[in-house]
DNA sequence: CCCAGATGGTTGCGTATGCAACTAGTATAA
DNA sequence: TTATACTAGTTGCATACGCAACCATCTGGG
């Protein structure tokens, strides 16, 4: 089976796309000091949670970290007072990750900046009715290779 | 200035699906023992470029990698025999690097394996008119972030 | 010509991440 | 009950990458 052009060139502006931007908005995040994307991620997924936790196994499944990175990643946060690992009574090999106050302070404090260069890098750059149609074939998209997406699909779009 | 709901999800749909697809994709082409991602599109920009040859600065902003970082993968094609330095005569300070036989043959090797994955966790999911439509979206968005892609855009159309 | 500033490439260092191996705890089935 | 398989999390190791510093070279204004 063969690659129409259409989908070949689809992936390629679509990869190519996606590592532009990827850099460009993890720069202007560290210059403006807070915390980076795949923080972000973290610290949104924790807070759209029941009780504001996670189990580690299923927190690293939603940011599509492995086990071990997510590891890494927890004790960094965990260091910096993001979040508190916690014991879970039930499944004595389980632990749960619950996002603190700072956590909760830092990843408002990064969503004005976050905001702003996913505007300025990504939907400034769309034509109108672009978004509604992203949103819809790169959701299907998700769906079919079974991920979910958090909070039907947006992952955050009640903030602000 | 806010995101619009739309605009939001895009974005996170967008993202997440580069997520999913590369992780993916990544492991296929490790499975198959041909060469990654990122090594490919090295080898399909200094197959396209004049002379199967490009500069060292030239190939880092095309690839989307640093100096420091092109330097390294360039090492290793080297070690490996897919790619050579020549020094430049005009500029002493730069280097070319050119595509051997061997490169080339792995690129060729590789892309059968690459296109049939891309075809099932990309271009398998999408309905009718999708490509398209994502094509020239992405397209255009490449283009306003000041990148060009190779060769029409397609990045390798031609290949099989 | 000469020097300041820009450019091309490399290297040291810090960091991030995945895989495989490991420990500990749970579930299943005889 | 006990053996076996599975699951959750961590750790050692190897790899990959960016930034800042560095050297060599080029360029342009005196």
């Amino acid at each position: 089976m063969s690659l129409t052009t259409a989908e070949h060139r689809a992936w390629a502006a679509f990869f190519v796309a996606h590592g532009l931007m990827a850099k460009r908005i993890d720069k202007v995040l560290a210059a403006a000091g807070v915390v980076s994307l795949e923080v972000y991620d973290v610290l949104l997924h924790l807070e759209l949670a029941e009780g504001r936790r996670m189990r580690m196994c299923e927190l690293a499944e939603a940011v599509l970290l492995s086990r071990s990175g997510l590891t890494r990643l927890a004790d960094r946060l965990e260091r910096e007072g993001l979040i508190e690992r916690h014991a879970c009574s039930k499944d004595r090999r389980s632990t749960h990750v619950a996002l603190t106050p700072l956590g909760l302070a830092e990843r408002e404090r990064a969503w004005p900046v976050y905001r702003e260069v996913i505007k300025a890098e990504f939907a400034g750059n769309l034509e109108p009715g672009d978004a509604e149609t992203v949103a819809t074939i790169f959701g299907r998209l998700c769906e079919r290779l079974g991920h979910r997406l958090c909070v039907g699909g947006s992952c955050g779009d009640k903030h602000d």
